[in-house]
RNA sequence: GCGCCCGUAGCUCAGUCGGAUAGAGCAUCUGCCUUCUAAGCAGACGGCCACAGGUUCGAAUCCUGUCGGGCGCACCA
């Protein structure tokens, strides 16, 4: 990132000297073959049109401009008028001092400016336990909250639980049906109700606190008792289920407070007032193709119901009355197709949808066990729940497997292979790198090495090809962190690691460090595997996966 | 039928705003532990970036069409 913003900044000014604005299509970028240095840049290419000249005469002078910084060790004009720049071995060796510097903060970045983003996520319906899908949405929202926390970004996560709905009846209906059944009464199955096991425990409770009681109410009051049981003990469930996930959601919001606030009536008069929404035939209709919908979709059904996406207006309206500048949702790949009406929500209340409103969806996960898929449905077999797998992964390689996907890729959610200690399961090579290099300091401590501190001159005993490939990935992960806040994409953080891992192990058998043959150069190594350990650690901890200092 | 996503090595997948000779892991094969953790490293093998056109200095990337896969098209959530 320091290089970047270096070289940019030179370029500009050496642009800017000739008149010439910074072109906007520009790119700086680590190049593919290492032989054409350590930035390239395609500025001379995009500008040369408008500095009236073919582009590598205006490269030539670029350079030129460029050849007298001392923290640049070379500048080169290539191929149709590319800009090759190698930065001295000194330049990189200061990034052991950022990162020392940094700690734990190395990779905090002010481009989010505290625009406040809010992250909705998981939102399952309190009718049963979370499933494995759910457990890929819990780590692509929290993890992506993180980062954007980590970019600078105020961020809010936020659980909106649809606790008002036909649903959440037929919850009550199910365990009623159950505790009918424990007490052996006479009783038709329902034709649509849960029926989970996880029911029969939430009817025993009703049993066991109003033993037959129920039978002797009004119906729709003892499916009220057993909703509102079934539905706090769910709710229950899911939190700690997200909380040995690890997955933080700052905000619970219940549906029934949108309506008990009268929430709904009043975007319903909004949109009336705006000639956005109108009555035919017994319902009331959200007039979303004047946005770009297919149809016009229902808000109150003719029965005088609400449809879910009445209230999901009025908690959209209310996300942005809360003051969020952008409000992203995470959602199941197979609702993409109400993206639309979502975007035409969003325009109807006045705001730019590409600008405030980002869906992401997450593809669905086929659950492998010995290369077998597990059927996801209904019927499906022990590790359904995200709770069991978690309890049989770990949630260290159950989340770094679900962020090492683009989110809306499909994914094999092998279990066999995220137990396996192998590349199969990348984390542990991740993590194995960071307990090599606390291991190394603990083996220093050992052996009595006094570790030296950091100054220019140790660390210009860096000089392997190792050392200055190990340097170079360091200073790109405040890059890299950037890339994924811009484009929404924890996942990159996973491949950063992986990538930074490999090097560290490459590095750790190539070169050896308290065995190096001097005391300052153990120490440079040290020091320099320190920032690497402090960077894997940080990273990994953008994913909610632990860095052990021991394996 | 209409819409969205996807198609990159045998497998699972990266590939940023269009950049130079296409990337990683797994699998297969060959080497490396008397020395800091072999949960590791090095090397080999492996490609019509689904196909056909187009845009331009340059396309896996953008546009059009075709084929193949997934998903969605409710007064369900």
């Amino acid at each position: 990132m320091r290089a970047t913003a270096i070289l940019r900044e030179l370029l500009a000014s050496a642009l800017e000297n000739q008149g010439i604005a910074w072109p906007v299509k520009t790119t700086i970028e680590p190049p593919r073959d290492k032989a054409h240095g350590d930035l390239a840049t395609n500025v001379a290419m995009m500008a040369s049109k408008a500095a009236k000249k073919p582009p590598r005469e205006l490269a030539e002078s670029l350079r030129q401009a460029l050849a007298a910084d001392p923290r640049l060790a070379s500048v080169e004009v290539a191929g149709p008028g590319f800009l090759n720049v190698a930065f001295t071995p000194a330049f990189w060796q200061e990034t052991v001092c950022d990162v020392a510097k940094a700690g734990d903060g190395y990779g905090l970045l002010d481009i989010g400016q505290g625009v406040k983003i809010q992250v909705e996520f998981v939102s399952a319906n309190p009718t049963g336990p979370l499933h494995i899908g759910h457990g890929r949405g819990a780590a692509v929202g929290d993890s992506l909250a993180r980062v954007l926390r980590a970019a600078g970004f105020t961020v809010e996560t936020e659980y909106y639980i649809n606790d008002a709905g036909r649903q959440m009846r037929i919850l009550g209906m199910s365990i009623l049906y159950r505790y009918k059944e424990l007490l052996g009464e006479p009783v038709t199955e329902p034709e649509d109700y849960y029926r989970g096991d996880y029911v029969i425990p939430l009817a025993q409770d009703m049993l066991d606190a109003h033993g037959r009681k129920l039978l002797e109410m009004p119906e729709a009051e003892a499916t009220d008792i057993c909703r509102l049981h079934g539905e706090r003990e769910i709710l229950a469930g899911i939190k700690k289920d997200l909380e040995d996930f690890r997955v933080h959601h700052d905000v619970w919001f219940p549906e029934s407070t949108l309506l008990a606030a009268g929430a709904v009536d009043a975007a319903f008069n909004e949109l009336r007032d705006k000639k956005l929404a109108y009555d035919q035939d017994g319902a009331f209709w959200f007039a979303s193709t004047a946005f770009g919908d297919d149809k016009d979709r229902v808000l109150v059904k003719s029965g005088g119901e609400l449809t879910y996406f009445a209230s999901d207006i009025a908690y959209h309206a209310d996300k942005f009355r809360r003051g969020f500048d952008v409000v992203v949702d995470i959602w199941g790949a197979d609702h993409h197709g109400y993206v639309p009406r979502m975007k035409a929500c969003v325009s109807a209340l006045g705001r730019d949808p590409e600008a405030s409103l980002k869906v992401i969806l997450v593809q669905l996960v086929n659950l492998l066990k010995g290369g077998e898929q597990i059927a996801m449905s209904t019927r499906a077999g022990k590790f359904e729940t995200l709770a069991d797998v978690v309890a049989e992964v770990g949630a260290d390689s159950a989340r770094f497997m679900f962020l090492s996907r683009k989110s809306d890729s499909h994914l094999d959610f092998d279990l066999d292979a995220v137990k396996e200690k192998s590349m199969d399961n990348p984390v542990y090579y991740v993590q194995y790198a960071h307990a090599r290099v606390r291991s190394l300091f603990a083996k220093a401590e050992e052996r009595g090495l006094a570790v030296a501190e950091t100054s220019p001159e140790l660390l210009a005993l860096l000089t392997t090809d190792e050392d200055l490939e190990l340097l170079k990935l360091l200073e790109q992960y405040p890059d890299t962190v950037a890339a994924a806040a811009r484009t929404f994409s924890p996942h990159l953080i996973s491949f950063f690691l992986r990538d930074l891992a490999g090097r560290l192990h490459r590095y750790y058998t190539v070169n050896p460090v308290l065995t190096a043959g001097s005391d300052d150069l153990a120490s440079a190594r040290l020091r320099l595997l320190d920032a690497v350990a402090q960077t894997i650690k940080n990273g990994l901890d953008l994913l909610g996966v632990s860095a052990p200092d021991k394996m």
